[in-house]
DNA sequence: CCCCCCCC
């Protein structure tokens, strides 16, 4: 049995429930939250959030509730000492009234143990309602078909290291191989499984002689009634199951094949989308669904271990508009069809930093063609109507494949609040922006003549012009544009600095054109300034932090300019509205 | 108690 941390917070609970008069004795954080009494976060009289929660009853009939998810919302220093009058808990109220703190309410009459609550009205997330009801329902979470003989049927999501007694009823979503290990620490066999409900999913190991009493018993897809077993803190670097705990079947573990078992969900999935794959950490183990692009023929690869295997990239595309490379391996390679382009959910697929991002699939990997699930209709109508007309931005940069890299689109506000620039190497970003103004003192400079050298000449005052790169006198020289111009978009303005070429994108006239009215016709000059603004282009800028006396400051230089393409510019803007209605 | 998961 892990350590736990035994703490007296029922003073914590009640300072923040002037209006009420409860009082809980034992409380318990779960070895997970032991960070909250390690760092102090934790102390008399803070004002806590209590999201998860199990109580077990000594045996003289005192509750001990051990709290399995919480959050420290008010420090005890901001709190000023205890609040109220505290008396203890009776159990047996139906009905309170709660503040806005009431969630805590919520939790203490989780104690009487009947069942969950529900608000008799929405209670807003963070919201400051007062006086909110709330009522206990007499009902138990789960249909209580135990078979005989087997403890009562909780939701996986409750499973905790410190209750021993429970079933769970749950389907086997994922089923694993035997294999066997041998190290330092001995040897042995294992198999592992995936299992879910309503409620949540968890992953299942049995050893040796549970491999023989279970392994065979077990088909993936089928329910089962699932009592006693060990549970311990997952370690999450090896699943993208969303549970802390993992469970291990122990000798008293019983496991019972369930018939009726339509209600049991097949499989959970938390599907990231592709594009935001760019910010999650290499190794990230992660659930993805998108249409199956294009399909690599299958190879055969020698590992380091000199092993033979089967490998095929496939490109999956979501509603992101990006496609990232997905590598299979084994049996799932050879047998992969990718004809028809279906939709390819993933859970647990890997995810790796080569070219950029990348997808390796796992062994503990659930591949799911064409799944009966939302997601999948909603990418499958997508890309029938609109998504296979695109080409889609590759997440995986491959080698000699040339282009720079996926376009990285932002706002000129996301620029700043992404501080873009201010790490070693200059970033580079792409945006749609219109001039709001444009500098026409210093846009030009007198430049080298030479073919290759833009160099700034020293007018010598006699008729010559002096390149010092050149180190050389010239009797002419070329107009060359260094434009200062202040663009904006929705979300903000930026001054950014263009030469030449992407200079003379914005006026929409050449350099020596410029000079020349310059020189000559200063109300033509103006013209081109006037006509050339408010005008709207792609901009593709290199952004770094610059130092000049002991001040930095964000230097935008433009790498390019184009006209901006309104075709494909509207479907990035369908494609970013699908995703923020799909979050 | 495993946690291997490959190659460019």
């Amino acid at each position: 049995m892990a350590v736990f941390r035994c703490l007296c917070l029922c003073v914590m609970f009640l300072s923040c429930l002037s209006d009420f008069f409860l009082l809980c004795a034992a409380f318990m954080l779960s070895t997970q939250l032991n960070y909250l009494a390690e760092q102090n976060e934790v102390a008399p009289n803070c004002v806590c959030l209590v999201k998860r929660s199990v109580t077990n009853v000594l045996k003289d009939g005192r509750p001990v509730v051990i709290i399995l998810d919480m959050e420290v919302v008010k420090p005890a220093d901001q709190v000023g000492g205890k609040i109220g009058d505290p008396t203890p808990y009776v159990e047996g109220e139906q009905v309170l009234y709660c503040t806005a703190k009431g969630i805590i309410w919520l939790y203490v009459l989780w104690l009487c143990n009947v069942g969950h609550l529900v608000p008799s009205h929405n209670f807003p997330a963070g919201g400051r309602m007062l006086y909110t009801e709330f009522r206990i329902q007499n009902k138990p979470m789960s249909a209580p078909n135990t078979p005989s003989g087997t403890s009562k049927v909780v939701p996986i999501a409750s499973l905790n290291p410190y209750q021993s007694k429970w079933t769970v009823r749950a389907r086997v979503t994922n089923k694993s191989a035997i294999r066997t290990w041998s190290n330092s620490r001995g040897d042995g066999k294992l198999f592992s499984m995936e299992i879910v409900d309503e409620s949540g999913e968890i992953r299942v190991t049995g050893f040796n002689q549970e491999v023989d009493k279970f392994y065979s018993l077990i088909e993936q897809g089928k329910v089962y009634y699932i009592s006693k077993g060990s549970l311990k803190i997952a370690n999450k670097q090896f699943t993208s199951l969303k549970n802390d705990y993992e469970m291990t079947l122990n000798g008293d573990s019983s496991i019972i094949p369930c018939d009726d078992s339509q209600d049991v969900p097949m499989v959970q999935c938390d599907f990231v989308f592709i594009a935001d794959l760019e910010a999650r950490d290499k190794d990230a183990i992660v659930d993805v669904i998108g249409v199956c692009k294009s399909v690599e023929d299958v190879t055969r690869i020698t590992t380091k271990n000199s092993r033979e295997v089967s490998k095929r990239n496939i490109q999956l595309m979501d509603m992101s508009g990006k496609t990232i490379q997905v590598t299979m391996w084994g049996k799932e390679a050879e047998t992969f069809d990718g004809t028809g382009q279906p939709i390819l959910a993933i859970k647990g697929a890997r995810l790796s930093d080569f070219g950029g991002r990348s997808l390796s699939t796992l062994y503990s990997s659930t591949l799911m063609i064409n799944p009966d699930m939302p997601e999948a209709y909603k990418l499958r109508g997508w890309y029938d109507k609109e998504g296979h007309a695109l080409d889609g931005q590759s997440m995986t940069e491959m080698r000699g494949g040339g282009g720079s890299g996926p376009t990285n689109w932002k706002t000129l506000a996301d620029v700043k609040n992404e501080h873009l620039g201010h790490g070693d190497k200059a970033d580079y970003f792409t945006c749609v922006g219109t001039i709001v103004y444009m500098r026409k003192e210093n846009c030009l400079y007198q430049a080298c003549s030479s073919k290759d050298c833009n160099k700034k000449v020293v007018d010598q005052q006699n008729g010559m012009y002096r390149c010092e790169k050149c180190d050389k006198e010239f009797p002419d020289f070329k107009y060359r544009l260094m434009l200062s111009a202040n663009i904006a978009d929705f979300s903000d303005n930026q001054w950014v600095t263009c030469f030449q070429d992407s200079a003379e994108t914005l006026l929409g006239q050449k350099a020596d054109y410029i000079g020349q009215l310059k020189d000559s016709n200063e109300a033509a000059f103006d013209e081109i300034f006037q006509h050339a603004n408010f005008n709207t282009f792609v901009f593709r800028n290199r952004v770094k932090l610059e130092t000049y006396n002991d001040e930095s400051r964000i230097k935008v230089t433009v790498v390019e300019a184009k006209p901006v393409d309104h075709k494909e510019y509207s479907k990035r803007l369908i494609m970013n509205i699908r995703k923020t209605a799909a979050q």
